[in-house]
DNA sequence: ATGTGC
């Protein structure tokens, strides 16, 4: 792209410029397409009060105000739309000991699929108001404060196995949140929706572990050849969409740029703090509603392979999260926008990783391969941070050729690319087994609408920020 | 992403 400059064949830099305080920079080679707008809104996030750092991952694409695919890290404030509405939306990862050759996983499948709400608006699991508050202010920690749902998520917890759960994920599963931070409309939104899919991108996937590509890391993960897995994405719901919404209202009052989405809240004063506290709760719910899931997922495995089988978690990874960590000898608030923290042996320190590092799990689009990584004490440029995903190339209404493909436009829809045909949808999904909550919706999330998360992963590796460590390939996803 | 938009 004009204006870009190639630093390396892994890195561009965006040049900097009035009024911009720092200079970003991308990482993707040559086959790693990055729009014009997307490179605007890195411009726009660089030229922020208080930025320290900006930088962007292969998988960027434009988001609200700040792409999805970044990194921004600032000092004194925080940039509600630099962590965007899908707080702690993230990946989670479970490993069974079976092949997935000897599993019939179309029926796992489709009887998981009974238990789990997939799609926009969609309830199951209800807390009471306490147990709400609980679960906001300790996350997957106040679980069993949060007693008296009357619903199998809830009666099939076991408090153990979920102590085990809690060491294999990011900050134990448990962020400092503060449920009077988040508004009354907020833990309405969030009440009942425990235990749920969402829309989007979310998914659940059985998967097979297709290749193993560093095998010491893979067996401290847990991973092997063969292996039938079950990956999910999904994060804090209509609670968290509300608190975003909610933030970034309040912050845009105070927005100086040229884009009012990019306004920031100063850790001097309450409006700052209290974002905190309720992005923190939100990601605390969105740790929970993994954790329900999880308990659903195992019962149902359990149901058809034996009431003893183990399910470890591999690791629970937020992309979208706000984090006060220590970079280059201070202390800075990273932003990581559909971007994956990506620590080192050496900063696991403590955990049950501290030999290896941390699992990173980075999924494909539907109907293509996922990875894990892990990440490696070189990806300190990048504030050890890879990317989230595969990243779009093409709209949702431009996938489907209009909301859900009902709406054909003429005229101002001509001279974009033509929708995604549902013969190259199919073609493109062969193989593996689909159940959609809307049919009509799921092609927006067809595997063309992304880019390809092989030349995705590529790049950071190469970059040096992760190594990789499993390639895994799908065999059944229920999407919302 | 989202009880989905002018």
């Amino acid at each position: 792209m004009e204006g870009l400059e190639r630093i390396d064949p892994w890195r561009l830099r965006v040049p900097r410029r009035d009024p911009m305080r720092v200079e970003p920079w991308i990482y993707a080679d040559e086959r790693i397409r990055v729009e014009e707008d997307s490179v605007r809104q890195l411009q726009d996030a660089a030229a922020v009060e208080g930025v320290w750092r900006v930088l962007a991952t292969p998988d960027i694409h434009v988001g609200y105000g700040v792409p999805v695919g970044s990194v921004v890290a600032t000092s004194g404030c925080v940039l509600p739309s630099a962590v965007g509405y899908d707080i702690n939306c993230g990946m989670r990862l479970l490993a069974t000991p079976l092949a997935r050759r000897e599993v019939d996983v179309e029926r796992l499948a489709r009887d998981l699929r009974r238990e789990v709400p997939l799609g926009e608006g969609k309830a199951n699991v209800r807390v009471s108001p306490g147990g709400l508050e609980a679960i906001l202010d300790r996350g997957v920690a106040g679980l069993s404060e949060a007693a008296g749902a009357d619903h199998a998520a809830w009666r099939e917890r076991d408090p153990r196995e979920e102590a085990a759960d809690r060491e294999c994920m990011e900050d134990g599963g448990s962020m400092a949140g503060d449920h009077r931070q988040v508004s009354p409309r907020g833990r309405e939104r969030g009440a009942a929706q425990l235990a749920t899919l969402g829309g989007g991108n979310h998914f659940i996937e059985f998967q097979e572990v297709e290749a193993v590509l560093d095998t010491a890391v893979a067996g401290r993960f847990g991973l092997a050849a063969g292996q039938l897995l079950v990956m999910m994405h999904t994060g804090s719901r209509g609670l968290g969409h509300q608190v975003g919404t909610d933030y970034m209202g309040l912050a845009s009052g105070g927005a100086r740029g040229a884009d009012r989405r990019l306004g920031v809240l100063s850790l001097d004063c309450p409006e700052g703090r209290s974002y905190v506290g309720a992005m923190n709760a939100a990601a605390n719910f969105a740790f929970a509603n993994r954790q329900l899931l999880t308990v659903l997922v195992r019962a149902v495995l359990r149901r058809h392979l034996g009431r003893d089988l183990p399910v470890p978690l591999v690791y629970d990874v937020p992309h979208n999260m706000a984090k006060r960590e220590r970079h280059e000898g201070r202390e800075v608030w990273v932003h990581r926008k559909g971007a994956t923290r990506a620590w080192p042996a050496r900063l696991m320190a403590g955990t049950r990783f501290a030999d290896c590092g941390q699992p990173v799990l980075i999924p494909g689009s539907m109907g293509t391969a996922s990875y894990i990584l892990v990440g490696t004490e070189a990806s300190a440029e990048s504030l050890h941070s890879v990317n989230h995903g595969a990243g779009r190339v093409m709209s949702r209404s431009q996938a489907a050729g209009g909301r859900h493909g009902r709406r054909r436009r003429r005229g101002a829809g001509e001279g974009r690319p033509a929708a995604i045909s549902d013969e190259a949808f199919r073609e493109a999904m062969r193989g593996v087994l689909l159940l959609a909550g809307d049919r009509a919706a799921v092609k927006e999330e067809a595997p063309q609408a992304y880019k390809d998360i092989d030349a995705v992963v590529h790049v950071v590796c190469e970059a040096g920020l992760a190594r990789a460590v499993a390639r895994l390939r799908p065999v059944a996803v229920l999407k919302g």
